[in-house]
DNA sequence: CTGCCGATTTAC
DNA sequence: TAAATCGGCAGA
């Protein structure tokens, strides 16, 4: 259970979403370990995109967390309610982000039942376990992220992504790729194909 | 300081 | 289809 190195996310925004796909999140919390592999992401490119924070060069004390180095995490609350995880990409300076959208539990979801539901889940039908973290909010929720979380090193021991986990299997997959989701007040780049999933 | 709005989720 | 809910940001 390795943490992907630095390397990994100072390459180029599109890739790196295409990539954490099949890799696993990890929070170490109270000593266990909570762990999803992620199955849906979104790329923001502070260059070209009006639907980054960070469009046109912009600074302000939220979004100055996309300005750090890639392998720091982004995190915000949207909607008054929920929170939002992303993975910074690229070197210190440039403005880009991997937000990550949905995962499935593989590990301590005894633990995520309570952060999520206040209550362990006995019974997992199959509609509970597909909707417990395939969504940006549903997913911190039952992660315990928040914005405590923000501007995390996540290349550390405690926060960190993995593409190996011992007594798992890593599932291959086909890629799927569409427009992003809740941006439609974005103008042309609303239609951008920086949407990338697992099928 | 005021007012608008959102990278969502859930219930009706 | 609409409500929930509040921080961030622009503009006055």
């Amino acid at each position: 259970m390795k943490p992907l190195d630095r390397e990994f996310y100072l390459r180029d925004t599109l890739t790196v979403a295409k990539e954490l796909l099949g890799k696993y999140l990890v929070r170490e919390m109270d000593g266990g370990y909570l762990v999803g592999r992620i199955t849906e992401t979104e790329a923001y490119i502070g260059a070209i995109d009006k639907a980054c924070h960070a469009y046109g060069g912009k600074i302000t004390p939220r979004t100055k967390t996309l300005y750090e180095q890639g392998g720091t995490s982004y995190v915000y609350l949207v909607y008054g309610m929920y929170h939002c995880m992303n993975v910074v990409t690229e070197p210190q300076g440039e403005a880009a982000a991997v937000l990550l959208r949905s995962v499935e539990f593989v590990k301590g979801y005894e633990e995520a039942s309570m952060l999520r539901y206040g209550k362990e889940l006995e019974v997992l039908s199959k509609a509970q376990l597909k909707n417990f973290a395939n969504g940006p909010g549903k997913l911190c929720k039952a992660m315990g992220i928040t914005r405590e979380q923000n501007n995390r090193n996540l290349c550390g021991q405690n926060f960190f992504i993995t593409d190996c986990i011992e007594g798992i299997n890593n599932p291959t997959f086909e890629l799927g790729i569409s427009p992003r989701i809740g941006i439609d007040y974005a103008q042309e780049a609303k239609d951008f194909p920086w949407r990338f999933f697992s099928i």
